[in-house]
RNA sequence: GCCGGGAUGGCGGAAUGGCAGACGCAAUAGACUCAAAAUCUAUCGAUCGCAAGGUCAUGAGGGUUCAAGUCCCUCUCCCGGCACCA
């Protein structure tokens, strides 16, 4: 037998498994299919992480376990290689983001190889290669034939640093997602993507999919739907207010109206404001105002009233006044709301400071507010004309019927869809001033002249005007309009990041494909993705942008389901040794290549598997690791005590001693095939590692090990450690490769014990144990157990009260004086 | 403020209401060795005891139960998300 040689094992079988192209998925197979996907890496030039290697582990896996299940395995792999740092570091080292991406691609492919991930290869995709955008393109064009992309100019967050316009998924804090900058507010056209039209179901669908529960309820909280009514105030002499409330039962109370600091409104009248001058300069400071200095400020309020306007209450005709005030939101429900300052926490702080009169409307049921406070809860009517004594529920309904109407709204804004950057993909657009004048200025590219491809430049710095450095390439820029043949400007934005990864594992099933993004043969075969494995952080990002784009996808009839994912797990990040993120800047990243070459990718595998809880976060400890390699180690060395064939004098030698341990370690391997088989469904991947340790250590404990025994445990170890596995498993003189194996089936006859130990408690306090047989009665348990040396003392002189006895297990004795 | 998740030895962690600390790391002692590494054996929550055994112990304080890390109530701290959403 030879050492354990990592070095030599895991290339050679790497090469193997390539070579015989045993993990490419079939297109033809008739086994049921399983769809496993990962989030596509971003090709960052430092490499693979070991976040990486967790969360692509684990569904690794699952993958290995399922294909010695019998499943046709979908496993593939891709670069979501669009974005920012790369094009950062192309202006740093004047290198083309391509060629950039190229090296950082080929660094990640060989590390993720050097892993032993079972990968489809052969599917590889690039959201950078024109072959691919151009159905992300062309994907864009069809929401733009349906209206659903469409430009407006907006005050948009616009990051000084990046210089580039953000999502409002991507500003954290008032912060810069990528950079921690404050985000500036800019008035800036953008194309956006009308994900609210899609807002009800991507909330409702969650009843659908089999997600984490806090998954579900992020997205929920981040759609943000709520139900309410909408009223119309009307004012003196111009128009009305439109209001959104929740509380239709305390409309009663409203002692004056409130307009967002963006409202339309104010403009409109400006000219009966008797304050114009001071009103016009409140809310242009409002609206320079960023995110951060909005929650910096904190809940201060402030607001100018519109003297001379008045609005009038449809429930009662009364007259109110009408501010204008920041704390009113200009992006959520209709900009504007019903001040009702006795029962509401915001505006009975902004009628505190203001002096503005405050109406009680609602009394608790059990005991009335104080007049100084704000009463927020449900309760019944008072000074609401023929509503009075009627339950706030009952009242919401009725007032809303009488005199508004229902209305839901949600919190989740239209998709802002353009970036000022060139590391993207181009909007297949063009801009025609002869066609604008005939009502409609963009025209879509045709589908034919698909991909409309980024041209190389020498220069991506972003401009301080707030234009894409493509809009430097006048050739480029300069086209015919494909609609009437003049002159015509392409669109200079592009698609930012999410663009590439919103439909990715939908090309996945026929990466080749140049006459659809996938046929629907195969997106029939494959999606949906039967499990997807990621990061919290993509919740509100990836998760529901590519939820939306699947099911607009799907109204067009172009994919067969109406969800893209049927399961989704997170994984809990991997924190550097001292418990903060591992980044970059703090110098505490941790380089799995150095691992891999000292320990091996399966000693790896494995470590990170056994660290914690998969769902958990977890610290990286450097010294852990020999843990899982020595574990690696014995289970090589049980090799000598394998019985086969080979070693037919050595079962004569040690027969006795083969038979009295039979029962008890088949017993403990049937209980280890179950264990590591549920584990790995519920992805408790270090406890199923724990399991096969234990396992092994007893196997250490023999003088020798059946064949099938061994056996067993090289095919349960196998997700995990796959190489070692694999090169145990020749040793063994099996054919084919051990993935290919059936997964082991656990004999549940051979999992009890036939003798238990019996916990002896007196008033619940362990005393003492004994042996016995499974199915011990509890009479005899209840003579054993008081005639037992130890127990005795706690039971003698006393009266048994009760007895509790749970079979196989324990025995309490419970005694009174 | 609201919504999740969490707190267990020196460390990572394990435990369908039924022996708390599995498994692993680190540590200590011993074997092997000229020596070291590797490996093997033993010990390894605190405390009292020669021992048998006892007592205490799962963030804090209450409670339910024959029995609580696990269930209920109150509180503290940590992590994540949302945050003037009417």
């Amino acid at each position: 037998m030879n050492r354990y040689d990592h070095k030599e094992i895991e290339p050679k079988w790497q090469k193997k498994w390539e070579k015989e192209k045993v993990f490419e998925a079939s297109d033809t197979s008739t086994k049921p299919k399983f769809y496993a996907l990962i989030e596509f890496p971003f090709p960052s030039g430092q490499g693979m992480h070991n976040g990486h290697l967790r969360s692509n582990t684990a569904m690794d896996i699952i993958c290995r376990k399922r294909r010695a299940e019998g499943y046709n395995v979908l496993y593939p792999i891709g670069w979501d290689a669009f974005g920012l740092p790369t094009e950062n570091y192309a202006i740093k080292t004047g290198k083309q983001p391509s060629v950039v991406t190229k090296e950082n691609t080929d660094t990640f492919r060989r590390q993720l190889k050097s892993a032993g991930f079972s990968f489809d290869w052969s599917r590889e995709i690039d959201t950078t290669d024109p072959a691919y955008y151009k159905w992300t393109q062309w994907i864009f064009l069809q929401f733009f034939k349906q209206n659903l992309a469409y430009k407006k100019k907006m005050s948009i967050n616009w990051c000084p640093k990046d210089k580039i316009g953000l999502a409002n998924e991507e500003v954290v804090n008032g912060l810069c997602e990528r950079c921690g900058t404050p985000v500036e507010k800019r008035d800036k056209e953008q194309w956006m993507l009308a994900i609210t039209k899609y807002a009800d179901r991507l909330s409702r669908d969650l009843d659908t999919v089999d997600y984490l529960e806090n998954i579900k309820t992020q997205q929920r909280n981040w759609i943000g739907r709520s139900e309410g009514s909408e009223f119309k105030f009307k004012v003196e002499g111009a128009g009305e207010i439109k209001v959104f409330t929740t509380r239709a039962d305390t409309i009663f109370g409203v002692t004056y109206v409130v307009l967002a600091p963006e409202h339309p409104l104010v403009d409109k009248f400006i000219q009966q404001i008797v304050n114009a001058g001071e009103v016009e300069a409140y809310v242009k400071k409002a609206k320079a105002k960023t995110e951060i200095d909005r929650t910096t400020e904190g809940k201060e309020k402030t607001g100018v009233e519109l003297k001379g306007v008045k609005a009038i209450n449809p429930v009662n005709g009364e007259r109110v006044s009408v501010w204008v005030a920041d704390y009113v939101l200009g992006g959520y429900g209709t900009g504007a709301v019903m001040a009702v300052p006795a029962h509401d926490e915001r505006d009975f702080a902004f009628a505190h400071k203001y002096n503005l009169p405050i109406k009680e409307v609602i009394k608790g049921e059990k005991k009335n507010p104080k007049k100084t406070e704000y009463f927020l809860e449900d309760g019944i009517l008072i000074n609401s004309g023929k509503f009075d004594g009627m339950k706030s529920e009952e009242a919401r309904q009725k007032i809303t019927t009488d005199f508004g109407e229902a209305k839901v709204t949600y919190k989740l804004k239209d998709w802002i869809f353009s970036r000022q950057r060139y590391w993207g993909e181009p909007i297949p657009l063009v801009y025609c001033e002869n066609c604008a004048q005939k009502g409609n200025g963009w025209i879509a590219v045709p589908e034919a002249d698909l991909p409309v491809t980024l041209p190389e430049v020498k220069n991506y710095q972003p401009t301080n005007t707030g234009e894409s450095p493509l809009s430097n390439i006048k050739e480029w820029v300069n086209t015919k309009c494909p609609a009437c043949g003049g002159p015509a400007k392409r669109e200079t934005d592009t698609m930012p990041n999410w663009a590439g990864s919103s439909w990715y594992y939908l090309r996945y099933v026929d990466p080749k494909n140049s006459k659809e993004f996938a046929s629907q043969k195969l997106l029939k075969k494959w999606t949906p993705v039967d499990w997807y494995n990621g990061g919290m952080e993509h919740t509100t990002l990836h998760l529901l942008y590519s939820r939306f784009w699947h099911k607009f996808l799907f109204d067009l009839g172009l994919v067969p389901t109406s969800e893209p994912y049927s399961k989704r797990t997170a994984h809990g990040l991997i924190l550097a040794a001292d418990g903060e993120k591992m980044s970059k800047s703090r110098g505490n990243v941790v380089n799995p290549d150095e691992f891999i070459t000292t320990y091996g990718a399966d000693a790896l595998r494995l470590y990170e598997m056994f660290m914690g809880p998969f769902d958990q976060p977890v610290s990286w400890n450097d010294d852990g690791i020999v843990g899982t390699f020595r574990f690696l180690e014995r289970v090589w060395r049980l090799q000598e005590k394998v019985v086969s064939e080979k070693f037919v004098d050595k079962i004569k030698n040690i027969a006795g001693k083969k038979e009295k341990n039979t029962p008890k370690i088949e017993t403990l391997l049937h209980r280890t095939i179950a264990k590591v088989t549920n584990d790995i469904e519920d992805m408790h991947f270090n406890t199923a590692i724990s399991a096969m340790m234990i396992l092994t250590n007893e196997f250490e404990k023999l003088d020798s090990i059946e064949i099938e025994w061994y056996k067993i445990l090289i095919q349960l170890l196998a997700p995990f450690a796959p190489h070692i596995a694999e090169e145990l498993w020749t040793v063994l003189k099996n054919k084919g490769f051990v993935h290919q194996s059936a997964w082991p089936k656990s004999d549940s006859t051979k999992m009890e014990n036939k003798q238990i130990v019996m916990i002896v408690q007196v008033n619940g306090k362990v005393r003492s144990q004994f042996e016995a047989n499974v199915g011990i009665s509890e009479n005899e348990a209840k003579n054993k157990a008081i005639s037992d040396t130890n127990a005795k003392k706690y039971i003698d002189g006393k009266q048994i009260k009760r007895v509790i006895f749970v079979p196989n297990k324990l025995i309490n004795i419970v005694v009174g004086e």
